[in-house]
DNA sequence: ATAATAGTGTCTATCAGACATTATCTG
DNA sequence: CAGATAATGTCTGATAGACACTATTAT
């Protein structure tokens, strides 16, 4: 119908669309509340590995376990709004790479009340040091390792070790059958909430995308080495690549800048340095 | 922490899980509503091309315009199992392909009061009759045609014609640039609210998953002729595929059922029948 | 027979996997 | 020099694109 036309539309009540607005009752649906969960991931220092940011909550449910940050989402912004706010006042960091990933909604995920959560993934160029927030008693880059049969969280200094063991299961939706992985915690600390589930996909997603859609670029900085960025790949993933293929695969996504220097501390040869190429990452 | 040991950690204001829980107050935070919107998506009659359903509004806002099917999420109830709910209402079928999309959040985009949705892509192996639904005026399958530069939905029998050119325009997240399509409306009649979005979405997320995810074999019946197969492949990437390239990549998805029949009415020789391979789509 | 559709054979270009070799740096 | 790392060369196998050809059916 015309949009035009629809302005003197009545409906059923005899009411015009701005009538019908302006008496909206919005009635006694219960409503859930809304969050934003974020994965904050960075190569570690070495560049052999990811870590991911983590927040110690200060308060129940889940009273002194680590937890993804994330807070409510506010009536006049997206959610994508909401995470990246979330976002910088966790890391400081603007302009990162922020992208949606699932959005959770078992019943029973939060013990207090009706929450359901959209999950973001971020990825950061490097890790900076991070300040805890408001409700978190704490906050700190953890050492993720995700692997096909189990995925561990660990701090070091903090003696922290979150452990969970992973079985493939088979999932069928429609005439289509999906491989699941259902985690089982092995530690005697755990993430909050249904985070690990949360951890499971925004992995499994970043995995998928890759290798055609060059996040990995997300995850060096701005200046990159080929065995920087090779890592960064290799970290995602968790299995190693071939060095010429890798090449092959990125020659042209990048431009020299001239310079050479060391991706590493011990010896070996200097490195190119590299940019990404203008224009050149779109699929 | 332990997790027996969280029982009895009492927080700031010296209170237990237990208590807390029981003393909590969900507080003044405003909260959204939260709908699904289903895409339904099956192959016309002649394999032609791709057919999705679409109900007609009954009342404000929108009210005449054709909208994507949907509902209310309730408390006690995933997401997932609204749609399949809303799905079942509007179809009939059960145990149909349906997986979460992207959840929609401008704010805005509905009139009446905050709401946001999570979409849906259901994929149906054929089209059966549709009955209106409660707050639908009525029900249909329109052919879509969605071209890398417009988008058709048309109704012959209602004579309805939704057209929106498409213009690809690059989008940048972080280090990672994307192309996105932002439509402008081109006909008279419109979707409503913010419909044409989620559709965008929808369609290009089921255009980068099914070469990998085998989606297409939702969209025929569980036995099916590679001719029905391929053309379901085809609509959904809206390109040709080289039909020996196309049979070596299923080849080893799927089984003779031994009868052989007609996939056009009109002449030619007949095609084999063929049933997915029993645990051969998993990726 | 002819047109239309189903199904197969084969060549090429590309690219990931695999491994070897050369180049450069530190100590 | 040795040991380590960076960068490149080359072979193989799998596969998508492209096109030609054979097989079967209706009219």
């Amino acid at each position: 119908m015309k949009t035009n036309s629809r302005a003197n539309r009545k409906n059923k009540d005899g009411l015009t669309e701005k009538q019908f607005l302006k008496a909206y009752n919005p009635g006694d649906y219960k409503r859930p509340s809304v969050t934003t969960d974020i994965l904050i991931l960075g190569m570690n220092e070495d560049h052999s590995g990811l870590k991911i940011l983590l927040i110690k909550r200060g308060n129940h449910p889940f009273i002194d376990c680590w937890a993804l940050p994330g807070g409510f989402i506010e009536e006049n912004e997206t959610a994508y709004r909401a995470a990246a706010r979330e976002l910088e006042e966790e890391t400081g960091l603007k302009g990162i790479y922020l992208d949606q990933v699932y959005t959770f909604t078992k019943p029973g995920r939060d013990p207090r009340t009706w929450v359901i959560s959209i999950a973001y993934l971020a990825l950061v160029p490097k890790l900076d040091e991070v300040k805890g927030c408001d409700d978190a008693e704490d906050a700190a880059w953890f050492d993720l390792n995700f692997t096909d049969t189990s995925i561990e969280l660990s701090n070091d200094e903090k003696d922290v070790l979150i452990k969970y063991s992973l079985k493939k299961e088979a999932f069928s939706n429609g005439a289509v059958t999906y491989e699941n992985y259902i985690p089982s915690l092995k530690s005697e600390e755990a993430l909050a909430f249904d985070h690990v589930e949360i951890l499971i996909e925004a992995m499994k997603k970043l995995r998928e995308q890759i290798l055609y859609n060059d996040q990995a670029f997300c995850l060096v900085d701005s200046k990159f080495t080929l065995p920087e960025l090779q890592s960064a790949y290799e970290a995602v993933l968790g299995r190693p690549l071939y060095k010429k293929s890798f090449r092959d695969m990125v020659s042209d996504k990048i431009t020299e800048t001239g310079t050479e220097r060391r991706s590493v501390i011990k010896g070996g040869r200097t490195s190119k340095e590299y940019v990404l190429k203008k224009g050149g990452s779109g699929s």
